[in-house]
DNA sequence: TTCGATGTTCGCAAAACGTCGAACAAGGTA
DNA sequence: TACCTTGTTCGACGTTTTGCGAACATCGAA
């Protein structure tokens, strides 16, 4: 497995941004990053081959919305938040709340729904990062 | 000419918005009308065939972003900024945010540049185009 | 009624996209 | 060493999208 490339937080271009963002699946892996946790791959569970979830995690690591960390054999996902916020202030946002009113990518989730999450997070409230 | 359908307000799909968003020419478009003024057909400049200016500004009204009125022969379009802020918070206006940055289609424009805008424009302005 | 202007619709072609399974690469483990 | 696990890459397939020009429909004007 190659190092993948992630593109500077000035490099990020709203087309591929929205690109990105135009697909239920990716905007479920979207709302599933959202409350900032890193999540390891094999935890996800979308409804996909994973050769599909592993384009799709690439098409949103392409268009800077994700990070990869790599460890041994395993890799880890998180969402740039904090940089897509910088360079798109509110989008991020806007995108979730409306995925959340629109129920988008609800299909995908993680193992044992929302783990580690000691039920301190309303249901509706969507939540930007950290 | 058919009368086109246009999307109740309640209908509109996040992933169909973010799709019909998803290209340089449209963005365009709904930049240009993002002051809310209604525009002409006829009005707007934009490098392609008019039956690919046709089919854009189609996304665009059936993904409920535009409104398009027929008056005789002619037609004027406008942004439904209203419908969609309500249904999608915040959304409309973080991706023209980030357009202006981006600076995503400004190869679209209107006749005469930015016209009814009486010369208050200093000449290095940044102008959309034309 | 005939003509011109204005958009829409209809093929058609090229490119991009989502999906899959198979093959592969790399790190752990036995 | 051989084997298993974890993701990525590759090639193929069908669908969708983008773009064009030609043909069409409709309205207003001559």
């Amino acid at each position: 497995m190659k190092r993948a490339r992630h593109p500077d937080p000035d490099e990020l271009s709203l087309i591929d941004v929205l690109g990105a963002l135009n697909d239920p699946i990716r905007v479920g892996l979207v709302r599933v990053l959202a409350d900032g946790r890193e999540r390891g791959w094999g935890e996800l569970r979308v409804p996909v081959a994973k050769s599909t979830l592993s384009h799709h995690l690439r098409v949103l690591r392409d268009a800077g919305i994700t990070r990869t960390r790599q460890e041994g054999t395993r890799c880890f996902v998180e969402l740039r938040g904090g940089d897509l916020d910088a360079r798109f202030p509110g989008l991020l946002g806007a995108v979730l709340g409306a995925a959340d009113r629109d129920d988008v990518g609800s299909h995908v989730g993680v193992v044992g729904g929302l783990p580690e999450a000691p039920a301190d997070r309303k249901p509706g409230a969507p939540q930007i990062e950290r």
